[in-house]
DNA sequence: ATGAAAGCGCTAACAA
DNA sequence: TTGTTAGCGCTTTCAT
């Protein structure tokens, strides 16, 4: 096992100070161009590399962001996670994970032990944060950005959908549809995404002069929506729902299944069915679920810049108040309204 | 913006010296209990809580652990990925997140960012590791333990399914169903997994005295799996396979889609399929798919079971390498067997 | 541009 | 059990 090289040795090896070594290291640094070339030479003959751990001692700064996020079943976070881990390596940070459970007291515990860690910054994905807890990071100076989520208080920094546009649209396009009997199926009442995009909804419902002619909550969740979807469609035929906007495709795919295995119904002939995300099971065959885009890419692009520059100019920034356009994807789960409009997606 | 509030405080408070402050945050420490109660008692006062990533200069261990991870496509990942911190956390370690691309160089670069990081363990899953890497890392002092995927080099620790058994597995079960044309679509041939699946497979087809009919590899990505199902099924159906086993379930889904979307043909009357991993969408109705189950727990328990060994009784632990057994769990997406042996699995 | 020196906040011998 | 002391490996003034 190889002893560990400091930048002592590497200075004695390369003839100066140990403080060249550092500045050898540092981006931006008053160095002489030889200087460099002689530390990298001895570092490389060494096999030295700076100890990230020491820098961030030193400095104050980690370049740790702590990411809290709540489940990794709904398949919007994996892609998620996958481009903010990405899009932050190329900005020199890395990612620290921790899982939070839905339960209440767990956040805050969670949140000491990310603090503990010195982080530079913090991303809450799919957590419902009391302000409380923000407030608490704004006193250790430590940034949040939350993620798919907000809050009403202006001073929290979130990147989410614009999901009132969102559920907005869905409603235009079903009615346009011609559906008699639209109805809803909620997620988790307590998060912003759910009160968003029903919030829209409603309100496209009502200017098209329309109600909504039924409502269950799923809570996200596959066995909720399921029975959700089995108390809303088991019913005569002029009772039931003959389109469903559902809250999220992770749900969506669990009322269409329902709809169509165990009512025996046809989609869209039968009844319309429209989710919200896009994750890609939705573009499968087997589902071909129309539905609204949340544009994980362009979402992880606000956040990581919104964040960077609270860090990084703490003075100046203030907290960032984003919604993401979120198109709607039309596929074959939901009858084509007539009229140019309304075009079936490429994708 | 609070100041931050040092051990060195807290002890000036409790009246005791800095040292017995850190012994009352020490588990183990030899502090007496009235010491703990005044030191806790003003760090409460104070909101102090240790420093993580100075107690890690200080004692040489980070208590983070590096995971590299390829790609959160294949929706096994992120479920192993979350029972992965959950099971970390729990011990006190955290997970530090690095995303690699395929890329072979870039595995080296990630290598030497997470070892910057003074992890105290390396978690690499489903990244195809040369060797090579792997002694960097010994040499270093920093266990690896590859997860999914595993290296002929006794010397190095990996947690797999029995890839092997799931594959016999899978061939008794579709001669046993009398098929009469058994093909299988391979994965990324660089992976381990794949390997193993198929050469269990092979195994099982030739103690049959069969063959297998066709053969085409899918990369474990959709659109591969498209083109090699495409390719498979639009022929003749003299010349069609009765059944096909998909090295994974992602691919599988990708592959049922065009069988039945594309080429109008019936699961599992005229072709049955068979995947591996049943991820959550396998057990959907609208795939309702015949796989091998990849214990995403028990894998899990073993690869930190492992790791936490060879982080904290270096001395005495040797690498593991561990195959946790990978049943066959019989759904619909295949012709049921006669007899008792192969029953249908109640999820 | 360079070096010397003083920490960053903690742990870990060592003494007492 | 407790306090004292010496670092962990780096960054960052401050001189030069």
């Amino acid at each position: 096992m190889q002893e560990k090289v400091t930048s002592l040795q590497v200075a004695e090896r390369a003839g100066v100070s140990q403080s060249a070594v550092s500045r050898a290291f540092t981006s931006g640094a008053s160095v002489s161009q030889k200087t460099v070339e002689r530390v990298r030479r001895a570092a490389k003959e060494l096999g030295y590399r700076p100890n990230v751990l020491a820098r961030a001692m030193a400095s104050g700064r980690s370049r740790i962001i702590g990411l809290v996020v709540a489940y990794l079943e709904n398949y919007f976070y994996p892609e998620a996670l996958e481009k903010l881990s990405n899009a932050l390596q190329e900005k020199g940070y890395h990612v620290l994970i921790f899982m939070a459970s839905q339960t209440a007291g767990n956040i805050d515990d969670v949140l000491e032990e990310i603090l503990d860690f010195q982080v530079d910054g913090i991303v809450m994905a799919s957590v419902a944060m009391s302000s409380d807890i923000a407030s608490r990071c704004q006193a250790a100076g430590v940034p949040v950005v939350l993620f798919n989520r907000k809050q009403d208080d202006e001073g929290i920094a979130s990147v989410t959908s614009d999901n009132y546009t969102g559920g907005r649209q869905v409603a235009e396009f079903l009615v346009a549809g011609g559906h008699e009997r639209i109805a809803y199926v909620a997620g988790w009442e307590g998060a912003s995404t759910q009160r968003d995009r029903e919030a829209g909804f409603n309100e496209g419902m009502r200017d098209a002069g329309r109600e909504v002619f039924a409502r269950a909550v799923g809570d996200f969740h596959t066995e909720s929506a399921r029975a959700a979807a089995r108390g809303m469609f088991g019913t005569d035929s002029d009772q039931r729902p003959d389109a469903v906007f559902v809250a999220n495709d992770h749900m969506a795919f669990a009322v269409m299944d329902v709809i169509r295995f165990e009512m025996g119904l046809r989609i869209p002939e039968d009844v319309s069915v429209v989710g919200f995300d896009d994750v890609p099971p939705a573009g499968w065959p087997a589902y071909d679920l129309t539905t609204v885009r949340q544009c994980a890419g362009g979402m992880v692009r606000e956040t990581v810049s919104a964040l960077l520059d609270l860090i990084e100019r703490p003075a100046t920034a203030t907290p960032r108040r984003i919604a993401v356009d979120a198109p709607l994807v039309v596929r074959r789960s939901a009858r084509l309204p007539e009229g140019r409009k309304w075009k079936r997606s490429l994708t």
